[in-house]
DNA sequence: TTTTAACTACCACGATGGTGGTACGCTTCC
DNA sequence: GGAAGCGTACCACCATCGTGGTAGTTAAAA
């Protein structure tokens, strides 16, 4: 039948992708249309297909999940993509449905609630399960980094010394150090060790 | 039949406990007796079906998969246990085979890998593919922490300064001085917060 | 039983990091 | 045309960290 929710599955991990296929195929309103591996996969089998909903992996072999989110949704506006991921941390999340994302779901919870996410995605509605909803608003006040401080928060986590980041960056070792004091501030860190594994748990900075 | 290999799935997965189970009972030699969610979960009915393989993650919920497989062999020396994870890290590879995994296999790896694995487990073989044996290679040569170490490295990644990690270790500063002297040189850093970043992407500690 | 490894402890010194304050050019937003 | 935020820069001061060396105790291994 036509009615049918047409979905697209993307992620790397080909268990998991056999897992939604199940699953996904086992729904009678429902029926797997794509599969793909990667991101230069996702963006391809998406003009194909142009699913009615998509699920995508946040991180991806060849570029992030986010990013092939907004790949696509500056061709297609009206694609409706759920992230589906392990990971926990808010800024992902934020960054996620910031670039339009309509549903962003954890890879552990119980797969009724992933079906439920899918229809009331493809019903035109945003659906994020109150876990992540309250990780979120937990960090809702917390000023953001800077995409500078970002960047001398990666340079931190490699190890380097105020003084290497300065040169690597260029800019002088006193601004980094106004850098890092802002970082610390903003992530509730009391050195630059903290802050590093602040912005490993919250997604901020990958290891 | 009777001679068809009974597989246990332990993840906290639902998805990949679908993909797996999909994948298993569509292989003639296979069957899939058992699944389980949880460490107590995964005792549980390993005892009550004693399966001929058991493929298990490495992280859950209650506990780790590495504790559980030692849970299991002791009381089942026997048993064929094959980690399955989405982690690299070196250690947690080297723990587990440490305590009698039979194979170690990444999730994004492809099923006819796993198949294989559970094959050559059955049968009585160890199986690490080749991109795991040369994870653990490079880092053979290396001294790994002592137990005291990785404690101190752990409060050193919560942004302790020594002198808080002395308190809470009822040592010296001095003697905290001298471990995390000791860790930067096993791992190779320059300082301690790039000590927290190498030991967390080889899985020594988690943030 | 000697030896080794791990854990503990102290000292002194130089290197690095974190704090507080001030300041200027630039863009963006009212 | 201010105001606000960002990125840049400098200074001075104290705190903390990292390095070098020495050394005692205990437990395990050879």
């Amino acid at each position: 039948m036509s009615d049918q929710i047409r979905v697209f599955s993307v992620d790397d991990h080909p268990l998991l992708r056999e897992g939604i296929a199940a699953l996904v195929n086992n729904q009678p309103d429902m029926t797997l249309v794509a599969e793909a591996a990667t991101g230069a996969e996702a963006l391809e089998r998406f003009k194909q297909h142009v699913p009615d909903v998509t699920l995508m992996d946040l991180r991806l072999p060849d570029m992030s999940g986010i990013d092939i989110l907004i790949a696509i949704r500056t061709e297609f506006p009206e694609a409706r993509i759920i992230m589906l991921t392990t990971f926990e941390g808010d800024v992902e999340i934020h960054r996620a449905l910031q670039a339009g994302a309509r549903g962003y779901v954890l890879k552990n919870m119980p797969p009724s609630q992933l079906l439920d996410v899918i229809r009331q995605v493809h019903a035109g509605k945003k659906r994020i399960p109150p876990e992540i909803a309250s990780q979120l608003a937990e960090h809702m006040t917390d000023e953001s980094l800077t995409e500078r401080e970002v960047e001398v928060l990666r340079q931190v986590a490699d190890g380097n010394r105020n003084r290497d980041i300065a040169k690597n960056l260029f800019i002088s070792e006193e601004t980094v150090k106004v850098h890092i004091k802002h970082i610390m501030e903003k992530l509730g860190a009391t050195d630059r060790t903290q802050a590093v594994a602040i912005g490993v748990r919250r997604g901020i900075i990958q290891l």
